[in-house]
DNA sequence: AGGGATCGTTTCGGAGCCGAATTGTTAGGC
DNA sequence: GCCTAACAATTCGGCTCCGAAACGATCCCT
């Protein structure tokens, strides 16, 4: 666990991570399709859209919706699943994993930058 | 400035938060919406729309859009600048400033919870 | 007083996203 | 083989947001 983080401090860094990712030109994601990379990347696989919309508390349709978005924009794929072709399988791609990673020190920076 | 903070921890916590404000049935904020929010509770006044906008990079239009959607939801409140009548002011509310103090909270409980 | 610059807002057409309901496909029990 | 259940996708009408452009109000300078 790392050291204690000050409300102050916690508001600061959320305040410059999302000032940098609004004045980034790259296109911006909702806090849905954030929320949606992100699980992807980060809890272990498999991912269906039935799993996303529970987790998320959302409707079946916005995640297929913010799995269409961000298809487009190459983030991740999909993929039936040939087990039981009623799933789908969400999987990462290159292009996601170095956004997901250029998130990650974007936010390690500010808070490197914090003051005391 | 506090510990260092691993991107694999980061990603975590970003994760983590954005998940809660998801799932929480408050209105969601888009990220420029976000930005400008935290921008007004945390950056020293006055706020003006053009300075909004040139900090953001964002037109002058969307800052007036965000401040109408989040005037609306109580969270800030705009008054015309008696000095120059052209300017408008962007002034914070109570409840925004709670909504503020829950996003910190949030954050905080958050990073706490980090693995190692 | 007049003219230009600087505000914030509004209008416009277009694009994206929303939830509810429906559709098409597949799986599994009988 | 059928019937139901489960899944993802699509449709629908409605709402929000977008940037560019136009607009009205205000200030400043001469």
């Amino acid at each position: 666990m790392p050291a204690e983080l000050r409300p102050s401090q916690a508001l600061r860094l959320w305040h410059d991570v999302t000032f940098d990712l609004v004045r980034s030109d790259q296109p911006d994601l909702s806090s849905r399709q954030q929320a949606v990379l992100l699980t992807v990347y980060l809890e272990p696989p498999p991912h269906t859209v039935r799993g996303l919309a529970r987790k998320l508390n959302v409707t079946k349709p916005a995640i297929t919706r913010a799995l269409d978005t961000m298809g487009r924009l190459g983030l991740l794929t999909r993929r039936r699943d040939e087990a039981d072709r009623r799933n789908v399988m969400v999987q990462r791609t290159l292009e996601g994993a170095l956004a997901v990673e250029r998130l990650g020190d974007t936010i390690v920076a500010r808070h490197r930058k914090l003051p005391l």
